[in-house]
DNA sequence: TCTGGGGTCCTAGGACCC
DNA sequence: TCTGGGGTCCTAGGACCC
């Protein structure tokens, strides 16, 4: 069977998402800033033509807001994972089978479109998201999953393709390989890349001429993987449905230091209650809470300390209420005084499907409370916004509160102007 | 002053068992 | 004191992705 792939991604997503509510952005220099306002998470193409990098941090070039009109935005998720679901909705049109990659790329099976136009086709689909969402999107058409990441990266790159490449000729195959830097693979990251280069192999046409054993022998069987589909050789699928995540975790970075128990509590707990509402979404529970604390490594002056502590819960558990408690007490085991803390993290593990939960036979909590108590304040989160309902641990000073200072409005989503309810 | 957050997969090595 | 092979499970660490 001979298979055919699309890998359609959005340009510059969370840059062209703000552009889509704010049409006089268009043609400027625009930045997205992660959490915190700390370092730029995407960038517009004029914003790249200032030599703005990925994750440059944002106090370095502030300047450039004033001097070269450059539009910063803190970033908004709500609104980009609005966005994302309607340009996979769109692309869902075009094909049966889709692979949400990521909040930005989506694979589209092709393998039943050999005999239609490509080309049109692939045009076709490019113009009705851009239509249907604003976004500007590249779409890349090859016989196997790494092929079309090529394909999709030449495609936004070459001002010949315009945002669309077609590679299906061996010929043509050869040299998008011979036009890609080994660092540009996916798959292919800086420690590799630096190794293969000392190699002189410096293109994916090079790594596609190496031995396989040798491969295998210095990048294992991922390499061999990606090796064989660069030769047009497809070994990996298309993953529809999302198979439910190993492990869970929320960590922020504070808005400031903070130094009392109390404050990292209260973040913490909030934390927990967010890594909680993630598993009620997926209809699972978690054994295992880990909490970790952590210094900023980047005060050179301040004494470092980081550590982190995993308990086993008696019964795997998706309530605020319980994992709040776990993780507090993990939390007074690690807590040292004294010490500057930026950031703390809740990750949960050993995640089981609800339905197939171990119970204890000491068990004393009651569970059904807990859960009809979740679905209650999961049904006003829903209704009123988020953070309106919580565990009073998650506290209301909130001096742990991430800065987000240049955050545009909520365009698809309306939050009531509700009061916050303790329980 | 100010440097993100959330994931996956693979391997090597140690502990332990028969 | 010396001697073997094979299996499983767990963890830490390293690589990668967006």
């Amino acid at each position: 069977m001979t298979t055919l792939f699309g890998l359609c991604d959005c340009n510059n997503f969370y840059a062209s998402c703000e552009r889509v509510f704010d049409p006089s952005l268009n043609g400027k220099p625009v930045v997205v800033l992660s959490n915190n306002d700390g370092c730029v998470i995407a960038r517009s193409n004029e914003a790249k033509a200032l030599g703005i990098q990925m994750g440059d941090p944002f106090f370095k070039i502030r300047n450039l807001v004033e001097h070269k009109h450059l539009h910063a935005f803190s970033s908004n998720y709500v609104l980009y994972g609005d966005m994302s679901d309607r340009v996979m909705q769109t692309l869902s049109l075009f094909t049966p089978n889709v692979e949400v990659y990521s909040i930005d790329e989506c694979f589209l099976d092709l393998g039943n479109f050999y005999d239609v136009n490509l080309f049109n086709y692939a045009w076709e689909i490019k113009r009705t998201v851009t239509r249907w969402t604003g976004i500007p999107v590249s779409l890349g058409i090859a016989p196997t999953k790494a092929l079309a990441k090529v394909a999709n990266k030449l495609a936004k790159k070459s001002a010949k393709a315009n945002g669309v490449l077609v590679l299906t000729e061996p010929y043509h195959i050869e040299k998008a390989l011979e036009a890609t830097k080994i660092e540009d693979v996916w798959g292919v990251g800086r420690q590799y890349a630096k190794f293969l280069k000392n190699h002189h192999i410096n293109t994916a046409l090079d790594f596609t001429n190496a031995s396989e054993n040798w491969i295998r022998k210095h990048m294992t069987v991922v390499g061999v993987r990606l090796h064989k589909e660069l030769r047009g050789e497809s070994c990996l699928e298309l993953d529809e449905v999302a198979p439910p995540k190993k492990g869970i975790c929320t960590s922020r970075s504070f808005g400031k230091k903070l130094t009392t128990f109390e404050d990292i509590l209260e973040a913490t707990a909030s934390y927990a209650a967010k890594c909680a509402k993630k598993l009620r979404n997926q209809k699972s529970c978690a054994k295992l809470v880990t909490v970790f604390v952590q210094t900023n490594p980047f005060s050179e002056n301040d004494r470092q300390y980081y550590n982190s502590k995993t308990i086993c819960m008696p019964v795997a558990t998706n309530s605020d209420i319980e994992l709040i408690h776990y993780a507090t007490l993990s939390l007074k085991a690690i807590f040292k005084p004294h010490y500057w803390y930026k950031k703390s993290g809740v990750i949960v593990t050993e995640i089981v499907p609800e339905t197939q939960i171990q119970f204890d036979l000491l068990d004393t909590v009651d569970r059904d409370k807990h859960n009809s108590l979740m679905k209650v304040m999961d049904g006003l989160t829903d209704r009123f916004g988020r953070s309106k309902v919580h565990v009073a641990a998650q506290g209301i000073s909130k001096s742990w509160l991430l800065k987000s200072d240049y955050k545009s409005p909520c365009y698809t989503t309306r939050l009531e102007d509700m009061p916050t309810v303790f329980i």
